[in-house]
DNA sequence: GATGAATGAGACTTCATTCAT
DNA sequence: AATGAATGAAGTCTCATTCAT
């Protein structure tokens, strides 16, 4: 009789529109009309599964802190060794697989730049990465010990920063080819972690 | 009788304003009238002095690269040690002295993020920042070894990306209370070039 | 097997909803969907039982021009004296009971506003003035004496002009504490037909 | 050299369109395209000398408040004779004579009924009226004594939401024709203050 | 050089109405 | 009868850019 909701499925289309246009245009040019073609959807569609623009981005911002933190998750756990499962952490951030992952990079750097002046973007995206935060927080005190909260929260700052550092330096530059990014942070983990002289893999690109 | 030409002060009051502008509300709210209202200026005489707000941009761009180059460049000549040197430009990088370098920070995240989508932006931020790659590279090597060109250029990103990384978690979190980007960048590169386990100054805010 | 029909009593129960938006946000805020949800109903089954929205409001002006016709033709009939008579017709519209009067005279307002512009309105609202018109007029004429039809008219217009004048200012405006309007319409009427000069109920608020 | 400004001329014109509109549309239809066509000017124009809409509606409240100010002070001015001053205050609201009074009642109705709703809009109106009322109050004063505050406040009241009353009644029915409102009005005075049954000036349309 | 008005495109959003289920 | 999704038009507002003065 009534008519069966399809919400959650729109969202879902809606916000994968988000994501396409955001990662190709940026948020300034992502319009409603550009994410609902891109969605295949009329535009004034898009007003009825959300209250407004912003609404979108936000729900694309939780949607990537959630699969990025299922991921981390879910290689974190395949080792057992503290330092592995740095490794592993470091890796799941880095590693980048398809096309779906680089859009997904390019989505987040363009997240934290309307971070910068969106404070409603600004709340969760923080959330996102002090979550983030901690978790590495914790891996690290797993591997210096327990008792170096805050050298542990020092390290981890350093650490996250590289690599957001990596993902801008790497959508916007030549600097960092394939498969740099990860064998970079990975020689700095090491260096901060095991005291040895680091000798990066070599970075041969321009 | 000709009025003297003051073309260059105008240009310059012109990028002031959009330094002010953009380091508050982003590109995207940094509209010709706010910028000549920070400026000082009516709005129709920025398009006299600019073919459009694109140029201003650029020169902004062209202006913070060449103001912390100078910067760079005073404070690691007042060193000889080639360690030293190094500390000196990550410190000429990280050190925030009063509000006009917090609004030079915010400008250069806002305009790394211009820079993911805007292909004119995207050169020069790349020209700017492979300058300096190019000048960490080569006084890094001063610390490694010449031959070392590889290993130092990768040492070289993982450092501007992490320069670049704590300005974003700078900007947008409370990861990094004042004064402790510069410690954990030290702490990185001690890392990174003496070998020896890092213990980092301690960080205790959120 | 035919589902009982229930069509008037969710009519009244749209009406309801638009009676209730009405008074609060005014017409033009009264969306379908606002009147849906105030009616607990989903917003296709409206236009189920409406051709349009605006077949919803001259439903409503009818129901108000019912509602108060019988309860002014209940007040009246309890007198039997032609003045007293008068009086009930003024109290029966003035007189405020309960938060659903405040409504309705909140929404009679808004509806006078909506028939200046909307033919299909006006028609209505006039319709529903001219009948209290006509029975002022009559009862009016029972005090002053049949033959006096154009006094007795100009006296009906008059009273019904302040009446509406009262619900203006006590809608929009603190001119009008509660239970003055009542006041001074009874005074306002002692003075027309009992010719002695009138001493109103104090006003002591602003 | 510099561009002259014409603001003042713009906001004015603006001003007009929107009470040409007004009167004849109502505020809901009152597009910002309507108006500049009415004002002549390109829609893009109206945002330049107005911030919003609305800032234009309050324009014109305040403007149809001083010009009815001055009108009244003007002819209230003529007459030395409390009792006639009286008469000349109701006449100046009353007595129309052209199309652009017409214009103006058809607005002040039409603000009313934006001022229900709109708490910015019914700021300024609520302090049209209560200016209205208390300049009222003093002539009323100065008829019956100084001593009778509440009573002259209460047949203020009365007067203008008499007043107010025939605005709407005028522009939404047939019941008042031409020049009833006035004397009406007058008959209601001299009811109020020379204690004599009324015998209004007969009214014979519909 | 300088001013400020003017233009028109395009953004976000709301909404009455229709329709598939 | 009823539900809720879908559509497309229209509204308000912002803005880069141009232009008359």
């Amino acid at each position: 009789m009534a008519r069966p909701k399809n919400t959650d499925a729109r969202r879902d289309e809606i916000i994968d529109g988000l994501m396409q246009v955001l990662a190709q245009c940026g948020y300034a040019k992502a319009s409603v009309k550009r994410i609902a073609e891109a969605a295949g959807l009329a535009p004034g569609l898009v007003h009825y599964h959300f209250k407004n623009k912003l609404q979108i981005l936000l729900a694309l911002v939780e949607r990537l802190a959630e699969t990025t933190a299922l991921r981390v998750e879910t290689r974190v756990e395949q080792d057992s060794d503290p330092f592995a499962k740095l490794e592993a952490f470091l890796s799941a951030h880095l590693a980048r697989g398809d096309d779906e992952d680089l859009a997904a990079v390019a989505c987040w750097v363009a997240i934290g730049a309307e971070a910068q002046f969106n404070p409603e973007v600004a709340k969760v995206y923080r959330a996102a990465l002090e979550d983030r935060h901690a978790h590495l927080t914790a891996l690290i005190q797993d591997v210096i010990g327990r008792r170096k909260v805050a050298t542990a929260r020092a390290h981890a700052t350093t650490l996250l920063a590289a690599i957001e550092g990596h993902y801008q330096l790497g959508t916007t530059t030549s600097l960092i080819p394939a498969g740099q990014a990860e064998k970079n942070i990975h020689a700095l983990m090491r260096a901060l972690f095991t005291g040895g002289a680091v000798r990066p893999s070599l970075q041969t690109s321009k």
